[in-house]
DNA sequence: CTCCTGTCCTGCCGGC
DNA sequence: TGCCGGCAGGACAGGA
């Protein structure tokens, strides 16, 4: 589910109930997510003060004072529920983990296909984790653009779309917004990925970071059931052009006169593509 | 290396 | 109403 507006929304949601406060509770009822949960983690965060919250890529690191740093990953189906301190913490189905703090805020992490992952690794060393070590850059800083993509793609036979999902060449990017930022670009899913001339380059690169920033500014995508940690749906996906929107019309004004203009699915690397094949080439 | 397929797991939706 | 197949926002292993 949530690619990156959708874990950054669920970063700033936690970010206040967590940074500055002491962890006194780590209630864990499932270990075997898709990375097993440390099983002393309960006895590594209890009594720890969090430092600070970063997200990088799909992930969300919780730093503490103490010698293990949090990583967590939403997975496909993942949530987080914040719990302000008088509120009254109700148990869900496949509540895996529960954050308490010393204020009474709770954390709740929630995860119906197990395809996230909680665990922890000693403090600094989260970058040479293999989660890590070699992803790639942040789609929304300074050193991802056109020159940056440009030579991470070269000579790649792969297509495009397949090449913006490995987080190598950029972090962050899920199928919703891979298909997003091509339609806007102009550049159709099939192309070689090492074809991409330094214009559709610099015109996928904008794409990227624009899609992505209106996606946060929304709080992000509720396909069936995401929301963010305070409960509130994210409205992205009212925003779609292409995503989940095969054989209805292209939005552009341009090409809804066109018989073409009518969005296509198809599946690449086994994963649906929509994409308008008249306006992208 | 690159590139593709299959797999993990649960829930939902559409067709019969 | 119920059953069944197909599909889902991700990441990784394994094999060609």
């Amino acid at each position: 589910m949530p690619e990156l507006p959708e874990v950054e929304t669920v970063k700033q949601g936690i970010e206040p109930a967590m940074r500055g406060k002491v962890i006194v509770d780590v209630q864990v009822n499932r270990y075997d997510l898709r990375v097993p949960v440390p099983s002393d983690i309960t006895k590594a965060l209890t009594g720890q003060r969090v430092e600070s919250l970063q997200r990088r890529g799909k992930y969300i690191l919780v730093f503490t004072g103490g010698p293990q740093t949090v990583v967590m990953h939403l997975g496909m189906s993942g949530r987080m529920r914040a719990y302000a301190p008088q509120e009254t913490v109700t148990r869900e189905k496949h509540d895996h983990i529960i954050l308490t703090m010393d204020d009474g805020n709770a954390i709740v992490f929630n995860d119906p296909r197990r395809f996230g992952m909680v665990f922890t690794v000693p403090q600094d060393t989260w970058e040479s984790h293999k989660a890590f070590a070699s992803m790639g850059p942040e789609p929304l800083g300074n050193d991802f653009n056109a020159p940056v993509l440009g030579k991470a793609v070269a000579r790649r036979l792969t297509n495009i779309k397949t090449t913006l999902l490995d987080q190598r060449i950029v972090a962050g990017i899920g199928n919703i917004y891979a298909c997003e930022a091509l339609y806007r670009a102009g550049i159709a899913p099939q192309r070689a990925a090492g074809d991409l001339v330094s214009d559709e380059l610099e015109a996928l690169v904008q794409s990227i970071k624009v899609v992505l920033n209106e996606a946060i500014a929304a709080g992000g995508s509720s396909l069936k059931d995401y929301r963010q940690a305070d409960g509130q749906l994210g409205y992205f996906q009212h925003g779609f052009a292409v995503y989940d929107r095969e054989g209805q019309l292209c939005r552009n004004s341009g090409c809804e006169q066109s018989s073409r203009g009518v969005i296509k699915r198809i599946i690449q690397a086994g994963r649906s593509t929509f994409y308008c094949p008249s306006c992208q080439k």
